[in-house]
DNA sequence: GCGGTGTGCTGCCATTTCGGCATCGCCCGT
DNA sequence: ACGGGCGATGCCGAAATGGCAGCACACCGC
């Protein structure tokens, strides 16, 4: 429906290069050339600095291009919501989300929602903190599943369950007995730890910063996989979220004890949503499961059980 | 830039017929047809049911036509913005309006804005009461310069002045030497009505609801020009606010008594914006004017002199 | 210096799309 | 039965779009 214009701006803008766009599209570097001149022409004003490399938008591209993105973002949307006048929902849903929720609990909404709507397909990405301000704002995506902050602008959060962080770690941990730790305490221990991924490094510059401690860790990676398997051989302690170990807490396979730190024990995960953007049918449908199955395991998230136990209780 | 079937869905809709359309669009009537069954065909559902006498949108037509004109409109916007980059601010402003403050008002404000950007186009229009909120929340219009009334929903009011609406006569009328009035009072007197035009009538409902009092109308009409010169030849009060009559008032022709009744006595005028509207920099401007403007007419609005003085006080 | 490679831009031509005209089939009111 | 409104369709010329090859320019490594 809409002029192929809007999507070769698009990806000109996003590659920085006319030929990379073209490439990127599949159509003559050319074709593509001469639409945004066309399109220059009609606004009366460059939309792109030509440099030796590439392009790159003016202050008008830049309004021009919030428009454009604005439009097909809506469009998508106002697809999904047609496709799914019907009672069949349909459309893609497009969620950013913690690495810990992305690896257990996702997986399972999705299958779950997938089962009951076929036609729903799933987007789902990790992001890095840095740029979850930006992946929310950009309406790319249509809602986070994620730390509330009250940092983020423009960001409302429609629903949020308490949760805690807390050091995970086996049952035969020297720790494992303690109803709450401080980080302070698990100096000495050695420490799993996520490769700068949130706010957890914050939080430890914080609490360190009087005390010349430090966490010292015996393991850094970017994959929550291998930490679980990290720390399940007994190699040190990590800190999550029970959110993304239920089973393995629930086995006894692994321990969560609680930090007593402020703003570490009263966590919350949230979903969080672009102000002002409408969701879509399949969005909607997903938040609720989302926030069905956190609810279920609200109890969980706050203070799991330290042994294994029967039932949901 | 977007695509010519955009403008042609907006008025097939508008007209409720395709050959109306195109004929309002200077194009062929087959052209117009076959975009829309192309884009039918593209969305997969009809949007359009094809009656004896023209077409009526189908629910996914509603929707898709929803974001056509939001697309329209924010384009539009995002143009203006784009022109405003240099400096001198362009675009066109739409403004509905009272009647009162279109006569003598809006017509200064248009004037002097026009003047220091002759870029920036104007238009203005009155429209029913009934027809306010539709107005407002289409996004056809920048925003409003209303009575404001809690009653409007998915609306902001993002600037507002008390005003109130009183009794306007002749200095040589018999109710001219009050210092207010209640509808009641003027019972016997006859008057001149604005027909059917504002919330008067909903406010006189209750006032006379338990007395079986009925106010006069003498001279009944939509004009607010026609009953300027009725009112000033003492043929009868008139309602309204003072906005509208400010040089009659100033210069002793005719006198303001304001009326007792709450709701009257205390309305306000204001400055109403559709929720969430980007607003383009000519309406912004405009706005400002605007309220500097009412800002400087804020003692003739609340409570205009009652005979002829000099300066502004 | 000198190719090699990247960039945006531009003629030339084939293909696709779009619009105009005439026409068809339909339904309704007269 | 007829005329006038409606949307849909076939046909054809015009306009827009895209592909190919090539230009001019700037950078980088040798």
């Amino acid at each position: 429906m809409h002029a192929a214009v809007l999507r070769y701006f698009d990806h000109v803008a996003r590659h920085g290069s006319i030929r990379k766009a073209a490439d990127a599209l599949s159509v003559a570097s050319s074709a593509v050339n001469r639409q945004i001149l066309r399109l220059e022409d009609e606004m009366g004003v460059a939309l792109f600095e030509r440099g030796r490399s590439g392009v790159r938008p003016t202050a008008a591209g830049e309004l021009l291009l919030r428009h454009v993105r604005e439009t097909q973002n809506e469009y998508q949307r106002t697809r999904a919501e047609i496709a799914s006048l019907g009672g069949t929902v349909s459309g893609d849903v497009r969620i950013i989300s913690l690495e810990s929720m992305l690896v257990r609990f996702l997986p399972q909404v999705v299958d779950e929602v997938s089962a009951r709507h076929p036609k729903v397909t799933f987007t789902v990405l990790a992001v890095h903190p840095s740029e979850i301000g930006e992946a929310l704002r950009s309406g790319d995506n249509d809602f986070g599943v994620l730390f509330v902050d009250a940092r983020h602008r423009g960001v409302d959060v429609i629903a949020e369950f308490p949760t805690s962080v807390g050091a995970l770690m086996r049952p035969d941990h020297p720790l494992a007995g303690r109803k709450s730790l401080t980080l302070t305490e698990c100096v000495g221990h050695p420490v799993v730890m996520l490769q700068d991924r949130w706010l957890l490094d914050a939080i430890m510059a914080m609490e360190f910063s009087g005390s010349g401690a430090r966490l010292s860790p015996r393991v850094v990676s970017n994959s929550i996989e291998f930490m679980r398997q990290v720390i399940r051989s007994g190699l040190g302690i990590g800190f999550f979220t029970p959110i993304g170990f239920i089973e393995e807490i629930r086995r006894g396979e692994l321990v969560h004890v609680p930090l007593a730190e402020p703003g570490l024990a009263q966590s919350r995960i949230g979903i969080l949503v672009p102000r002002y953007r409408r969701l879509s049918p399949p969005a909607r449908l997903m938040i609720n499961h989302i926030s069905e199955r956190l609810g279920a395991f609200a109890d969980f998230l706050a203070a799991p059980p330290r042994r294994r136990r029967r039932g949901r209780s």
